[in-house]
RNA sequence: GCGAAAGUAGUGUAGUGGUUAUCACCGGGCGUUGCCAACGCCUGAACCCGGGUUCGAGUCCCGGCUUUCGCACCA
């Protein structure tokens, strides 16, 4: 079991950055809070790790991936209620003008998620608690502050204004129509985004966790809420930790957990399956990990049924995935702010006919006829029954009104209705890439003491590995030199697959290096690589080694 | 940024100020055929947005937005 210190997570803090895995930006000119970089290694972790999302999901069948602009319009966040809606609630420090999360300032029994500005502010002025700075207690008022970075759509006078997205999500919602038809028409199915998202955090903290730009990956999955239970098949026996909405917490798998009603949807339930698969898949300790669902008070006021999974790590419990019921919010809201239809259609068992039959009137001379009363006359028209026999005397005010034969027409309209259109509900897992990053990394690190000194290892899955494999000369000289080059380059040159090369420092120090950044397995070629052909397989997780010839390290590789 | 033109189903389009807005391809269902855009029946889908004129606006006027094309700018 790993022992989260801050011990460990310096030492873990200084290996990343060393090695060029993780660091904070722009540090040459002095950094800039909330945001990080990743490095030649961490850059690559982070694409493996995106590409094994999409290709887990993907996989599944029915999810499609698309990619939208960061850069989103003004009315699609208005929409959605971002502008209204995505704000924390902040405090200014009359002392040392300091600006904090008013949440945050107050115990967490308190439940300040879900209070108003004012009912903050009383708080604030009964009971002050200190500023973090400066240790004063008076403070402003509270006020509400939206989270996303402002931008504009084109300069001067023809600037739109414009937001960076806070979520990759709207992307999906608004090209609904397009995805759906590609579907051919039919659901369930699913889109799914990578990309960056934009919150402008008051504080970032706790190191990469709270990112002001991030790394998000989400699916939106549309399903018909008049299915009541979506049969899906999922591979998962695992017992997983469960803090249940108002239960105790405790282990259940996720087939218990549905049928338990814990957790409440079918397709939530298949989503948390596959998330947690997913996590065990690309290195997350499952003993670290937890399903928390979210209370009934602190879910959003659309969503139905919402589970975040928790990993545990140096900051302890933190939110990495959420997998959210959303029902129909985000297609209504977009349907009402556009008028587009965002619906799919649904057959009834058996056709409705619907027919109506009277009289309407005849517009080229009725209108001319009544002129303004004409509208007034077409209603009272069409209230009249199928056996009316013209002319009609039609009292308006003080006028009398001769409606004659040529003034209407028959109608007889009869309808078939085939189906319906509805809004399709929405199952919504959103993963934060760089929160998931850090604890692949942190339940990777290992240290150990080897002769006296710390010795860093990462465990990371080969699935993620930056590194496939290393290549070693023992020693640089005798043709071992250039035979271990020549394999490096063949290896190299697989797809999907990297080598890494180095032949300075000692045969120890190389294998110290490699473990470092996690390659899971270094080739070795010495003497006796020269005459029979074969090299040193060295594991990086047991320290053992084996020999094996030069032939067969492609197909042993993969 | 300047100038011009155009915005009607997913696509391409028709539409004298007055029907339930035309047609084709397209999409969905069923059937037939059985292997590379076949056929038949049923069915789904649109007037860019906002004002104005009018009894009545897809149609006329004004404004906005978007697109296309020139010119300018930028890469």
């Amino acid at each position: 079991m790993l022992k989260f210190t801050d011990e460990r997570l310096g030492n873990l803090l200084g290996l990343l950055k060393r090695r060029g895995i993780l660091a904070p930006a722009f540090e040459i000119h002095g950094g800039a809070k909330g945001l990080y970089e990743y490095g030649p290694i961490g850059g690559r972790l982070l694409r493996n790790l995106s590409n094994q999302w999409v290709e887990h999901f993907t996989s599944l069948g029915d999810i499609v991936e698309i990619s939208s602009p960061t850069v989103t319009p003004y009315a699609v966040l208005e929409a959605s209620g971002h502008v209204g809606e995505f704000t924390d609630s902040t405090v200014t420090c009359i002392e040392c003008h300091a600006i904090s999360r008013a949440d945050h300032l107050l115990a967490e029994e308190l439940n300040p998620d879900n209070l108003t500005s004012s009912q903050l502010s009383t708080i604030f002025l009964d009971n002050p608690p200190e500023c973090p700075e400066c240790g004063s207690t008076k403070w402003s008022e509270v006020t509400t502050t939206n989270l996303m970075f402002n931008t504009n759509l084109g300069i001067a006078s023809s600037a739109k204004p414009a937001f960076l997205r806070p979520e990759t999500a709207q992307g999906m919602f608004t090209s609904f129509s397009s995805i759906y038809r590609h579907f051919r028409e039919k659901l369930p199915f699913g889109a799914m985004q990578v990309g960056k998202g934009y919150r402008n955090e008051i504080s970032p903290r706790q190191g990469m966790i709270r990112l002001r730009e991030f790394n998000m990956a989400e699916i939106e999955y549309f399903i018909d809420p008049n299915i009541p239970k979506y049969e899906r098949d999922f591979e998962s026996n695992h017992k997983i930790m469960m803090v249940p909405e108002d239960g105790e917490e405790r282990e259940y798998t996720i087939a218990e957990a549905l049928e338990k009603g814990i957790v409440k949807h079918a397709v939530v339930g298949f989503f948390l399956a596959e998330t947690v698969s997913f996590l065990i898949d690309i290195g997350i300790d499952l003993s670290l990990l937890r399903l928390r669902q979210h209370q009934t008070n602190e879910m959003a006021h659309y969503a139905q049924d919402c589970w975040d999974v928790e990993l545990f790590g140096s900051y302890g419990w933190i939110e990495c995935v959420g997998v959210a019921h959303r029902g129909c919010f985000d297609l209504e809201a977009h349907e009402k702010a556009t008028n587009q239809r965002l619906r799919a259609w649904r057959d009834f068992s058996e056709p409705k006919e619907v027919s109506k039959k009277g009289w309407t009137i005849d517009g080229s001379r009725a209108g001319p006829a009544f002129r303004q009363h004409s509208p007034a006359v077409k209603t009272y028209v069409e209230s009249l029954p199928e056996e009316t026999e013209f002319p009609q005397v039609y009292h308006i005010g003080k006028e009398e009104l001769l409606i004659a034969e040529e003034h209407v027409k028959r109608i007889d309209i009869k309808n078939t209705i085939n189906g319906e259109w509805f809004l399709p509900h929405v199952v919504e897992p959103a993963f934060g890439l760089d929160r998931i990053m850090w604890h692949i990394i942190d339940h990777a690190y290992f240290q150990q003491e080897k002769e006296g000194s710390a010795y860093h290892s990462l465990r990371l899955s080969n699935l993620v590995t930056p590194m496939n494999c290393a290549v070693f000369p023992l020693f640089d000289k005798d043709g071992m030199g250039e035979m271990a080059k020549t394999i490096h380059k063949s290896l190299n040159k697989l797809s999907n697959f990297s080598s890494f090369y180095d032949a300075s420092g000692s045969i120890g120090r190389r294998y110290a290096r490699a473990d470092e950044i996690g390659i899971p397995f270094c080739i070795t070629i010495d003497h006796q690589s020269l005459d029979d052909e074969s090299v040193t397989i060295r594991y990086r997780d047991s320290g053992e080694q084996e020999r094996l010839s030069i032939g067969k390290l492609e197909a042993f590789l993969r």
